[in-house]
DNA sequence: CTAGTAATAGGAATAATTACTGTTTATTTT
DNA sequence: AAAATAAACAGTAATTATTCCTATTACTAG
């Protein structure tokens, strides 16, 4: 992957950042930097960076957001305002302590494990 | 909600099958018992059913699926084939017992928890 | 049976994302 | 450092998924 400033300035945004941005917001802050820059750019960059693991891509409902925070974690999701909370979970009374410490009425949990199923071995 | 026909074949068709379909799987499997029905009745149903309970709206990605199973479950997805796998997560040593259980090789995890934040007490 | 209301079909509109094309730019080779 | 080459770009068109709108149809209560 050979250098860009677009790639540069659509990383620097994504860190600067803890509200898990659409590639919308995105285009928004990096056209500021960078007027002449394209939506179709933002996109195949954020797609890059994730391919190289500079960011992480989620998926909320359907619109994709980027993450800065490659560590595993996960996100708790409020119904009302969409807002994602990032949470790092240990195996302990879940809910009971995300309410504790999050002030977090959990309702309901989407769990998807990621990987290869049996027919690609 | 009142009775409607298409409603009805629209529920009969989710509860068909494990495949998790997309709204246009449905559509195209409704559309052969009633040809006539559109889209977007499709889409307003399965919101309704969704909402009522019925049925289960996942998300794959940027794209709805719709689950006849509205027991608390949860996803493995497989990255090659793009597969949903149901299954019933209990605490135990999970990447491990996954392997075993359903020869699935899990490399990431998504877990998102529904509720409300702080913000609306 | 008829008025009022929910649900529908069909199509237009929107939103998010990807694909295409000719041009620019970073790196490689001279 | 100039020329060659291949990746990345801007701009725009196309696609896909989903929602919205409107005139029509079909239940249901009186």
């Amino acid at each position: 992957m050979r250098f860009s400033h677009q790639r540069e300035l659509i990383k620097k945004v994504v860190h600067s950042t803890n509200s898990h941005p659409t590639a919308d917001w995105i285009y928004a802050q990096v056209r500021s930097a960078s007027p002449k820059i394209s939506l179709g750019t933002i996109y195949r960059n954020l797609k890059q960076l994730t391919e190289e693991g500079f960011i992480r891509t989620i998926y909320d409902g359907n619109v994709a957001r980027y993450d800065w925070n490659i560590n595993s974690h996960h996100h708790l999701k409020c119904m009302e305002c969409g807002d994602l909370i990032d949470i790092q979970l240990s195996n302990e009374d879940m809910t009971k302590s995300i309410r504790k410490e999050f002030d977090f009425e959990v309702s309901d949990v989407e769990i998807t494990l990621l990987g290869k199923c049996n027919k690609h071995n």
